[in-house]
DNA sequence: TATGAATGAGACTTCATTCAT
DNA sequence: GATGAATGAAGTCTCATTCAT
């Protein structure tokens, strides 16, 4: 095999080679924390063991270790997801250029999408607990941003007049908690397809946040731009 | 046997001395299941261990064992006392006699002060699967009874008007939600009692629901930017 | 009823008193240690537990402690019923005008009777490891003894000719392996009576054994002084 | 692959390593079910823990578990082991032409054979509770058409004249109590050897089961008494 | 890079035994 | 004398992690 010249396509240049090694370890690589997340959010990060990810992936166990230095780096994998997802919520939401109201409904959407990707991860978000102090931290504080981000949305809107008079942090807390409570009974055979779902939900705290003078309901449709 | 005075201070009374027991007997049954379910909802039923419910109490591992024959029934029994607060806030709803909004939030109200109450568990009812299987399919089934009636509310609701028209499924999926993620987030030390984070969600939960057309009873103090 | 005179024949004189009181404690102790007994035998001693012996004694178990100090006493009562009944055999045998052969068969039968008798006992015998080992000691000398004096027994019949050639040490333990088997498949309930069993192995030890001169199987009823 | 002789270094031939490996696996294995069956042995099942077989092996106890799924699968390789050695010697009786009580002792011998082998193991079979349902009825199974050929064999002898009249199902019982006692007495330090231990046995059977009419084989060189 | 094998730490559970009533 | 409650010690088993190949 290594004797014929056509063999060359597979290291056409040192530097491709390199490069293709890399982009197959970060392939496999997220393989692992996408396997892991999904066992994580359904039997928990406690109950899953890592004998169980690995037979998933059919690799053998001290195969992981050489993507993720341990389980609970993994597991804090998972909640930078999480936080990215929340994050990149709020920049799309920073970007758009409305309501309060809209803002906010553009950020959960988007926080919903990742929910609904493929590393939908949110029980896994409860266990704050089996993190490495350090990482705990981290994630504390960065999760602590995002709440406080989710309240001057609705501070915001408050503020312009979209939204009626509220608590903004324990109106926070009820957005955040419809969404959160998604992965706990979700199943992707289930009746309703994600777009119902986000739909629905974003129609429900619409009508349940906005201000009572305008007409609601008709204002359902918050995507960006229309 | 009264008529020996000597009988008195041996044994003051023989029913009540069997008494005390068995009252003694609940009351340290009871104890461990506070602790045990709070414990459960803060660090995840398998991040707990027997010893860390026993440190807590001041007893031994073992004495664990003579209220409760093992962890997993420990768990059941959990799932159990929020299955009855859930059942109990149905039953309040039967017996209310108005439309299915108001229904509704007379259930989730009572659903609510469950939570809040001694044995808030919640997180952990989303380990269903630690559970022995016929412990689970027990749960299951009546979860699943609660979950439908929680639909048929809601339906109810949009029958009669009160509730504007949605999917009473996914309807039901985001008031539960909601309420569900409520011990993920509270704290005993937090800044709002729980009377004004249940007023607050119900606000919320009514203004979301209620038809548009009609005029909405809790909005009534809520009009400042009209 | 305590003020009826009658009473007296409760306790008709303060030394009979204690008799009955003494006797009633030794037949307490005697039931729990045949229920022990029984339970060794049929599960083995480490897989039963005082909590099973008690439950069958309709006691509680602390009860089982103010006749027997240990767990391991009661193993050790076990052993020296086994051996009173292996010495009772020996003194029968001895007391016994007769060939060897017939003081064999006579030891047997006793020893056999003892076996399916209320305490028949002896796969407990095979746990000598778990005594205190005062006790261990105490058990191994005593059980050498017996055993030399079976060993006695046939090298005497093999000298007064009753027995044909053998090596006596070999032969008594081939005769005691066919007794300390029985308590392995020996049920109340099974086909055959203590007697039927006696009777065949006493008589195929005799033709094992006897000298080949002599008409075998015609001698087999070997009841003393017949 | 063959032409770059660095490879012979490297991975010298890939079907003999795994060969190896699995070799290996197999008698590590072994290893543990020998010295387990030696503790159950001498010890008892319940009285032996696998930190104890552990500890012989010199590796820790949750090697053990790399081989055997549990401490009852080892107790079930045991029996297997020992109903394989009777099975074992009734196939060596089937193919033998000649007499019952031919076939008889042919089968006893095989079978103390096995008791005298690395995996002797006979206490442990009293011990039939101690495994999981499943096995255990599978285990009572095969040993109730173990015991019912040997019944078999000896109404065999009964037929054809070799063995005198006698109830088959008690002979039966009589030879293997002898036989299944044999791991309760022997230690290789002893002094004798299995196969005088054999010899000796095997002629007291044959003399204690032999019709007396007939002329007795082994019985020729016994006869000094004449 | 990938894997079979090995292990230290720790979890659940049982049980003989004691104590207070 | 008897019992309910409590416990220290020990046993089985699991699992994240490492090592040698």
């Amino acid at each position: 095999m290594s004797d014929t010249p056509s063999a060359a396509t597979r290291a056409p240049a040192p530097g491709r080679a390199a490069f293709d090694r890399d982009e197959q370890r970060r392939r496999k690589r997220e393989a692992v924390l996408r396997v892991a997340a999904s066992a994580f959010n359904r039997r928990g990060f406690a109950n899953t063991s890592m004998d169980d990810v690995a037979s998933v992936l059919g690799v053998s166990k001290p195969t992981l270790y050489q993507y993720f230095k341990s389980k609970q780096e993994l597991l804090y994998a998972c909640h930078q997801v999480a936080m990215d997802n929340g994050e990149a919520g709020l920049a799309l939401a920073a970007a758009h250029d409305g309501t309060g109201l809209e803002k906010l409904i553009i950020y959960l959407r988007r926080y919903m999408e990742g929910i609904f990707g493929d590393l939908g991860n949110c029980p896994v978000l409860t266990d704050v607990d089996s993190l490495v102090p350090e990482d705990r931290a981290n994630v504390v504080a960065r999760r602590k941003r995002i709440s406080a981000a989710t309240k001057e949305l609705i501070a915001l809107g408050v503020a312009d007049g979209s939204i009626g008079p509220c608590d903004p942090k324990l109106a926070s807390l009820f957005a955040l908690g419809v969404v959160n409570w998604i992965p706990a009974w979700y199943r992707d055979s289930g009746p309703n397809t994600p777009e119902e779902i986000m739909e629905s939900f974003a129609a429900l705290l619409i009508s349940g946040l906005a201000a009572p003078a305008a007409p609601k309901r008709q204002r359902a449709k918050a995507k960006p731009k229309a």
